[in-house]
DNA sequence: GCCGTTTTCGGCCCGACTGTTTTCAGTCG
């Protein structure tokens, strides 16, 4: 599928224009149309053969010429014409903090910089500072903007900004100038990674918000400290910026901050037609205050059903909005049951009781002891006497613990010829065989997997694709072979919680449900302390649009 | 470059903060 080839070619022709300031709603119009293949669940190539390209919102006369030339010649040659007088490399400068097109571009007419060598000699030399509009601040900070660069590369797993979120929480939720406190931007659309991390209080006196807020323990730098805004970067290298509103404009800050940018636009059309104005104080009609206060009256205002965060990307929400038809996503609270947890009968650090008596904090209904199998002996794998033990065990404690149902289930290693293993008589005693690879990964993993699909015990594979977000790859498979089998076979795929997985991902899902695929949500806990992360598996859930049919835990007991 | 029950041309979201200026440009979200 060349879905994301494409977008990657008309981010590039957006970021060679931008560095050569053309317009800048030309440039808006190719990051649009990266941004809707990206996310397009379908093969764009579909599209192209049945000459319905430019059905794509976001995709018009001039894109859709050049992804015909993409198909036909191998090549798209405005990308080629954009970049071909521009120096290699270049372009990936703009993504220096507070180092824009406009000075980047200048740095490379005056001053031939080329690439990340050539910026930091005329740092260092003061010729950049020397530039109109320049000065020794702004070249500090494009330092700065460098270091952070360098360093953070990556954006930051969601789970991990989970962890600094709470404490910047609780470090200010308790002042008497905090009204509220809510954290917005890509985390609350609980996006697997995020950039940054936007923090929205509201409070009437800002200047004490923002001095405890600059001056919190976490805080290695200040990047900018206003009445409205501060930032700042954390001891973990990530920005924060944290906002104060005032009471009336709480709804609209919520719901601007929030974004995506693609879904906040899209907004302010339907705004304009209507005849308001809508920004992050408020819904205003010829500069009269309509409304602001209330996040769900802003969505009302607009004529749209309230649509929760995980759902504002510009997929189609807003369409479905207008008609009051959003799907019916589950929410956090009142989750059945974690499918995934391993026990210290295997490599976890809990005792089965520890674990049951977690579950029930969570209010479950059920939960499921998933222990390494016999081969995964790095991880303590069950041997089949080891496994009767446990499964006795199981049965004690559940006579203690009436009130929730402990699933006996094992994490079954798919081995190096797509058997399971443990034989058929031992898995046929499981409440739920979960099924998954974890050595040869690059050895036919497709192939693997599918013949383990075959097993009539198996119920869900787990992380199917093996990716893990800060390190992995995903394995080479065809998930939609996967998907065909799955859905044939009433097998689930698993959502893997455990932060640094998140697997399937919120696009695969997406996909899945197209299938009819049940989806299997676990945290792969290997603690208590970790299976808060169900929270992370449902964010994925309510990213990819699934309803309660779509969901193994919903239909266990 | 996209898009249209105002439009096939002329719009396209808009405000905060910083730094370099002395009224504004650049960057960011």
């Amino acid at each position: 599928m060349e879905n994301q080839r494409l977008a990657e070619i008309f981010n590039k022709i957006a970021d060679a224009l931008e560095f050569k300031g053309e317009n800048k709603f030309k440039i808006i119009a190719y990051r649009k149309a990266a941004q809707v293949l990206s996310n397009l669940t379908s093969d764009i190539y579909d599209y192209y053969k049945e000459n319905k390209l430019e059905d794509i919102p976001g995709i018009g006369e001039g894109i859709a010429k050049k992804i015909k030339e993409y198909f036909e010649k191998g090549k798209v040659s405005k990308l080629e014409e954009v970049t071909k007088d521009i120096p290699d490399g270049i372009l990936d400068l703009l993504n220096i903090p507070s180092l824009g097109p406009k000075t980047l571009y200048l740095a490379y007419k005056e001053l031939g910089v080329k690439n990340l060598e050539d910026l930091e000699r005329v740092i260092n030399d003061g010729s950049l500072a020397k530039l109109p509009q320049m000065g020794e601040k702004k070249v500090e900070n494009i330092k700065n903007g460098i270091e952070i660069f360098k360093k953070a590369q990556e954006r930051m797993p969601l789970g991990k900004a989970y962890l600094i979120v709470n404490e910047i929480i609780n470090e200010l939720k308790d002042m008497k100038e905090v009204k509220l406190i809510e954290p917005a931007g890509s985390f609350r659309r609980m996006k697997e990674t995020v950039g940054d991390i936007d923090i929205l209080v509201m409070s009437e006196e800002p200047e004490k918000v923002m001095e405890r807020f600059v001056n919190l323990k976490i805080v290695e730098r200040v990047l900018a400290k206003g009445d409205t805004k501060s930032s700042i970067i954390t001891n973990q290298k990530i920005q924060v910026d944290l906002r104060v509103i005032k009471k009336e404009s709480w709804g609209a800050a919520l719901q601007y901050f929030t974004g995506s940018k693609a879904h906040n636009i899209k907004l302010r059309g339907i705004a304009k037609n209507l005849g308001y104005k809508i920004n992050e104080y408020g819904i205003f009609k010829d500069d009269k205050y309509i409304c602001g206060s209330d996040e769900k009256e802003v969505y009302e205002k607009l004529g749209l059903q309230y649509i929760p965060p995980e759902l504002r990307e510009d997929l189609g929400e807003i369409e479905l909005a207008l008609k009051n038809n959003l799907p019916e996503i589950v929410d956090y609270a009142n989750f059945p049951g974690d499918l995934h947890i391993h026990s210290n009968y295997s490599d976890g650090s809990n005792s089965i009781e520890e674990i049951v008596k977690e579950a029930i904090k969570y209010n479950y209904k059920f939960v499921a002891i998933a222990d390494h199998s016999r081969s995964a002996k790095y991880a303590g794998g069950l041997s089949i006497d080891e496994l009767i033990k446990r499964n006795k065990e199981i049965d004690e404690i559940q006579k203690k613990y009436p009130n929730i149902k402990i699933l006996k289930a094992m994490e079954v290693d798919i081995l190096g010829d797509g058997s399971l293993d443990y034989p058929d008589e031992i898995l046929k005693q499981l409440d739920i065989v979960i099924a998954a690879i974890h050595t040869g990964l690059k050895k036919e993993p497709e192939k693997r997997i599918l013949k383990a699909m075959e097993n009539p015990y198996v119920k869900i594979i787990a992380h199917p694709t093996g990716r893990l977000i800060s390190s992995r790859e995903s394995y080479s498979i065809d998930l939609e072979k996967i998907f065909k089998k799955a859905a044939e076979r009433n097998i689930a795929l698993e959502i893997n919680s455990y932060y640094d997985r998140l697997d399937l991902n919120d696009y695969n899902c997406r996909k899945a449900r197209e299938y009819n695929v049940k989806m299997a949500i676990g945290t792969d806990s290997h603690n208590v302390e970790s299976m808060w992360q169900i929270k992370l598996g449902i964010g994925v859930t309510r990213r990819a649009w699934l309803s309660k049919k779509d969901i193994y835990n919903f239909q266990i007991l």
